[in-house]
RNA sequence: GGUUCCCUGGUGGAAUUGGUUUACACAGUGGAUUUAAAAUCCAUGCCUCGUUAAGAGGUUGCGGGUUCAAGUCCCGCGGGAACCACCA
């Protein structure tokens, strides 16, 4: 029996754990190393060959760093909290915390048998008490802060009352709601204390405040705008809707600018960074003030042309804009009330799936323009999204395809205010071009423009520059079950925090899992789950990002019951170095991780910006799913290539009763129940062929291949190895199993190197040669360079590259062999370790020495150039490296092969650059 | 509609960053070993012309450009992926 890797899989996973090899302390001797992989949300169908691929890459770069001596920090944990496990509840009346501690258990059984070499003692759930203390502990700084746009950092309440009692929030410059009244310290030491309370939520950086929301009717809970896509969930595909309720938000809007000018600082990759800097949406314009007519008030818009204010010919408001009432004349108040009522009715779908549909009405009200005094009639259009800005817009028909589609329709005025375009067909939105009409600024380029209205806004008090952001603050409230509580109480109506000796907030026992009668959230079922007779807690639970925004601190120092992580540990751990997961989470967990990150930097807890230096997004795994073609009406099923003769009907067949295409007819009959009397019309070679193509590899489309089986049958050494040669660590690519026999046949061979028929050990402790030492030398650097630059298919390549070298060198010595395993270790680290020990060593070839490459056996003394004339190849020819350009040159010349191919020929140049190529130019 | 990125054998993928394609592996074909199979090893392997061979020419989605030299840089077209999108 040669390797035997299931024995030998077994052997070493058994002591890694039993000696507790991975676990690593602080250790001011040695440099850190922070290897994150995002943790996994542990679902009912337990791990697919995709997941571990990320594992396997962050593990393998972990044990390279080790060999080079890093003191390398690699835990794991579980997303536990979330609605999946919550539905299951509802269905079957189990606890999520039992299905949740049941998947739990099979993912740690199925990471295990892959020989990861994580830290387990300090494993995180988000769903722990002892763990969601410090969530909940977050929340409440939150809470007590508010956001310094002068300072540009958090800053505790308590300094803003402080201010507020000297001198009210008038030089106050925060980031707060957008309808925070101007007080005095008057008018806020004759505040009641409620009063106090609801003026401070639009400081907080934790804010209750009744918004539209997105209201996931199907789900019963809102959600934030990351969880909706194009007006439905992204979790089950329901439809949202906006409603108004009361809700807690994040007010992670006030670190837009922070958290646009971090992404400068690392390294990401380019298009994920542009993921985030459109979800951030900077965008440079001006406030521009316009007063009403025959009322007190100005109308506030934001627009990013204030070049084209000569060009706006009527305003719109927002269905929701909270003046649409006050300003509606007597006789447009029906049209307008009407057309309202019509929107709400409207869900988020289908106002975007209407685009095409330009709708309107108007109020009969007037603004003046602030420069000419010019009466313009302001309209209300669903177009226009109370989200953003101020809800409302001056429309440039001229210069905005928008208003130009909404000027038309109601036949409303279009000015052209910037030279260049057709206004007969379509608005003019390039921002190119001269001024026209628009007295002061005529004859003025664009930019010029803009300059100068922003200059001439602010001399005469009629508006100012502004920067804009498209982040908004995210709400906080999920009306669900399997949460974190949220750790507030009431007392008459109002919010207080909870005191932080009464964390963690458990989570309390409930009947049931769904919203109570009343239509409160399923907490309101909890008995006797109060602060006090008197003041209940809040029902609301908080969203998954709140458990994985912050867990790679409490990586750090897992056990702490008095912080979320100790001073001196973060000091020493700093930030992620290293950090693995899908793109998936780009605008959600990886924003909010950044936001909690920079918040906590801001309170001191924390000594970095920025939680992730670096980030590689691994690729999905997709599945390749096979097909049957069943006749219709019969229980007939007709091969691939003959069924275009007969109507049949596709049908998904599970990929293991099918081997390269031909399905296993016994195998088929015996799937299911209904196929037991199958007939089959075959290829003319007997086969039934099989359909195929590449989709998400699912439970559903049986094309899921489990990993325990690929372990089972060739190892996880392999299964490592495979999952890395596949390609590019960061492309989706479907799994294919069958070229998994070439890296299986390169570990077998490994064996083979080193040991005969009998398992005896072949090898000697002979001095290598010149040509041994190059052929390792040459893989040390390769093998080095792949995995620093992550090119981990490479890395492997590498390795089969100096095995075959080796074979072909039939060199069996150890000096040459020892630096070879070591190099193997960060992949297949079960059977180097194996073979390490069966060399002699004493201590685990994981915590040996990572070998250096030296040039001096890289040197070569000729090198090999391609000679060619205009560019085309035309021979190799083996050169000196000693000689100079003028005698490479020379050499070149001089050679027979070059003498014919030249014929004569006059030569008009001669491109010589040394280790590259000779180039003749004729 | 906008932004970012990709396109190399039958397949997955390499290519010293502008240096003369297709490393490594899979599948295929031919052979060796074997009673046989498995396992292993060797050879072969882009296209066209050439009976074979020697050889010649072409070739990185298509077309053009820059350059002594282009898979790599620039422009246009075609195909695909991801993200954003009534964001004023």
């Amino acid at each position: 029996m040669s390797y035997n890797f299931n024995e030998i899989e077994k052997k070493w996973q058994t002591k890694w754990q039993e000696e507790k090899l991975f676990s690593v302390e602080v250790d001011q001797n040695k440099p850190k190393f922070y290897v994150l992989d995002m943790f996994p949300y542990p679902s009912g169908a337990g791990l697919h060959v995709g997941h571990p691929l990320g594992y396997i890459a962050s593990d393998i770069y972990s044990r390279y760093k080790r060999l080079k001596g890093f003191n390398v920090l690699h835990p794991m944990g579980y997303d536990a909290f979330g609605l999946p496990a919550e539905q299951y509840a509802i269905q079957t009346g189990q606890h999520p915390a039992t299905t949740t501690e049941r998947n739990i258990n099979r993912y740690r059984e199925q990471m295990d048998r892959l020989g990861f070499s994580f830290d387990w003692d300090r494993e995180v759930r988000t769903c722990d008490p002892d763990y969601y203390h410090w969530t909940q502990w977050m929340f409440l700084e939150l809470f007590k802060h508010w956001f310094n746009n002068k300072t540009q950092k958090a800053e505790t309440i308590d300094s803003l009352i402080a201010l507020i009692e000297k001198e009210g929030n008038k030089n106050i410059e925060a980031t707060c709601n957008v309808k925070t009244p101007e007080i005095s310290a008057d008018d806020w030491a004759k505040m009641t204390e409620e009063e106090k309370q609801n003026f401070l939520q639009n400081y907080r950086l934790a804010y209750q405040d009744e918004t539209f929301v997105n209201w996931c009717p199907k789900l019963g809970t809102v959600l934030a705008n990351d969880e909706v896509k194009e007006g439905l969930s992204v979790r089950g595909g329901h439809p949202v809707e906006q409603k108004k309720m009361k809700q807690w938000l994040l007010r992670v809007s006030a670190y837009s600018q922070r958290l646009l000018d971090g992404l400068d600082t690392i390294d990401w990759t380019e298009s994920l960074k542009e993921i985030q800097r459109n979800w951030i949406g900077r965008s440079e314009g001006a406030t521009v003030y316009f007063p009403i007519e025959n009322h007190s008030e100005r109308l506030e818009i934001f627009t990013t042309r204030p070049d084209t204010l000569f060009g706006a010919s009527f305003m719109v408001l927002a269905p929701e804009h909270e003046w649409v009432e006050k300003i509606t004349t007597p006789e447009q108040k029906n049209v307008v009330e009407d057309y309202i009522f019509q929107t709400k009715k409207k869900t988020e779908r289908d106002r975007i799936s209407d685009v095409k549909n330009v709708t309107g009405a108007f109020t009969g009200a007037y603004c003046l323009h602030p420069f000419t005094g010019k009466q313009i009639p302001i309209w209300v259009g669903d177009y226009v999204l109370s989200g953003y800005g101020t809800g409302a817009i001056m429309a440039v028909p001229g210069h905005d395809q928008r208003d130009y589609d909404f000027a038309k329709q109601f036949n409303l005025p279009i000015i052209e205010v910037v030279a260049g375009g057709n206004l007969e067909e379509e608005a003019y939105a390039a921002k190119d071009g001269k001024l026209i009409n628009s007295d002061f600024m005529n004859g003025l380029r664009v930019p010029e423009a803009i300059k100068k209205t922003n200059e001439e806004l602010e001399k005469q008090q009629k508006g100012s520059p502004k920067i804009n952001f498209r982040l908004r603050d995210a709400i906080f409230s999920r009306q669900r079950y399997w949460g974190e509580p949220i750790p507030i109480y009431y007392k008459n109506g109002i919010p207080y925090p909870l005191p932080e000796d009464q964390l963690p907030l458990e989570l309390p026992k409930v009947n049931s899992y769904l919203p109570t009668e009343e239509g409160e959230a399923p907490l309101g079922r909890a008995k006797d789950w109060k602060y006090s007779s008197e003041e209940h807690y809040e029902l609301t639970t908080m969203p998954g990002f709140a458990g994985s925004s912050a867990y790679y601190l409490r990586y750090m120092d897992s056990k702490n019951n008095n912080e979320l992580v100790s001073k001196e540990k973060n000091e020493y751990w700093e930030n992620v170095d290293l950090y693995v997961g899908g793109s998936e989470h780009a605008v959600g967990h990886l924003i909010y991780s950044r936001f909690f990150n920079k918040f906590l930097f801001d309170i001191g807890k924390v000594c970095k910006d920025e939680p992730f230096k670096k980030l590689i997004n691994q690729g999905m795994i997709q599945g390749r799913s096979n097909f049957v073609y069943r006749k219709k009406g019969t229980n007939t099923f007709v091969s691939y290539n003959l069924k275009k003769d007969h109507d049949v009907t596709p049908i998904h067949v599970d990929v293991n009763i099918v081997h390269n295409d031909h399905l296993d007819l016994e195998a088929f009959k015996n799937w299911r129940e209904e196929y037991k009397d199958a007939q089959f019309i075959l290829e003319e070679d007997g086969h039934y062929l099989c359909g195929n193509t590449i989709e998400k590899m699912s439970k559903s489309l049986f094309n899921v291949v489990n990993p325990d089986k690929i372990v089972e049958d060739y190892g996880a050494d392999t299964l490592r190895l495979y999952e890395m040669f596949l390609g590019p660590i960061e492309q989706s690519k479907p799994w294919n199993t069958s070229g998994i026999e070439g890296v299986s046949r390169f570990l077998h061979k490994v064996w083979r190197f080193c040991f005969d028929e009998n398992n005896q050990l072949v090898l000697t402790d002979e001095e290598p040669n010149p040509t041994e030492l190059k052929i390792l030398h040459t893989a040390i650097k390769k093998v080095e360079e792949a995995i620093e630059t992550f090119s981990l298919n490479i890395g492997v390549s590498s390795l089969m590259i100096c095995l075959n070298d080796l074979t072909k060198e039939n060199c069996k010595k150890k000096p040459i062999i020892r630096p070879f395993l070591t190099l193997l270790s960060s992949f297949a680290p079960h059977l180097s370790e194996e073979i390490w020990q069966r060399l002699g060593e004493k201590e685990s070839v994981c915590f040996s020495t990572f070998p250096s490459w030296e040039q001096k056996y890289l040197v070569e003394n000729t090198y090999t150039y391609p000679i060619s004339i205009n560019g085309k190849k035309k021979f190799l020819k083996e050169i000196s490296l000693d000689l100079n350009k003028e005698e490479i040159e020379k050499v070149a010349l001089e050679d027979e092969k070059t003498q014919s191919f030249l014929q004569g020929k006059q030569i008009k140049k001669i491109i010589v650059v040394p280790k590259r190529i000779v180039n003749i130019v004729i």
